[in-house]
DNA sequence: GTCCAATATTTGGAAGCTAAAATAATTCGG
DNA sequence: CCGAATTATTTTAGCTTCCAAATATTGGAC
């Protein structure tokens, strides 16, 4: 009874160019999982006014040990552009949730601290993830497993991997 | 030797929260593998001048029997907001590549249209995309469908099929 | 037959991402 | 030890997304 675009898609790709068929419907999902996952992540954090982009920079400041990072090395972790990053840490400076300072040994390097208010609001937003385990509570450990495995294939023929 | 910034996620949330750990991890590929992916598509498509949701809406069209579908149809099939039809219609048509018209039947559609320009600039993208395997060619047609399944149990676990 | 509710699209605004150019500070070569 | 190259961040501009509000059209109720 269940009707799958994305498989439909495939029959379609199928018919025309059977031997790219596979490789087109791998990228269909891994673009419609993450346009799901996403969707359902920032309604989750929406009540704590976070995105998820801005949930993700206070919680790597909020595991690193002193509570600050320099923007650079912030966008190297989380695998995004630096502008990128000024544009969220702007967002968070101005809700007093991290402070910007210039690095004490290179004036050029500038240092996101986190604020106790924004320390606090990172673990409210975890504490919310956790409950739905990030939105795939009903998806079991196993087939979880089975999602970053394939995945890590995918990321290894991409070389984001080595 | 591989550094896997993913792994290594993976493993400091365990070290806190050992159950949510997997689901975080899964998460969180997804989100990479679709960076990965739309950023080595779109250096693909840029040589025609078109990036990923553009290349999509001028695909569906060429794929429709005749050619033109309800700005709002294109929108469902897409997954996309209306808003952003609107969007990405506006700028193919302000290239020529696709026309606007209401519906004869109902005034309130809108039609969009592909031009023979379009249909052939939709046909050189394919065959650009399909030459690379939509930036999968390093990937077995087998490791794809792991991948397609995998997430074909996410999709299920979020309730996009069914 | 007219008015009201539902439907289709567009508009405007907030956020994200990227790439490329501009600014500031540091370090290295001669 | 001074100027050039490098590095870090921000700015600007373009494209994407979504949401909410506005506009237009249709169809049903009375």
């Amino acid at each position: 009874m269940s009707f799958d675009p994305l498989a439909e898609a495939h029959r379609q790709w199928s018919a025309r160019w059977p031997d790219q068929a596979d490789h087109m419907a791998a990228v269909t999902s891994v673009m419609r999982a993450q346009q799901l996952l996403l969707s359902r992540i920032e309604s989750l954090l929406k009540p704590h006014g976070l995105t998820f982009a801005a949930y993700e920079a206070l919680r790597l400041l909020a595991f690193s040990s002193t509570g600050s990072l320099p923007m650079g090395k912030m966008g190297r972790r989380l695998l995004v552009h630096p502008a990128s990053v000024t544009n969220v840490i702007t967002r968070l400076e101005a809700r007093g949730l991290v402070t910007r300072a210039p690095a004490p040994h290179d004036r050029r390097v500038v240092l996101a601290s986190l604020t106790p208010e924004g320390r606090a609001l990172a673990e409210e937003a975890t504490e919310t993830l956790h409950r739905d385990r990030f939105a795939l509570a009903e998806l079991s450990a196993r087939d979880a497993r089975a999602v970053t495995d394939a995945l890590h294939a995918l990321r290894v023929s991409l070389d984001d991997i080595d």
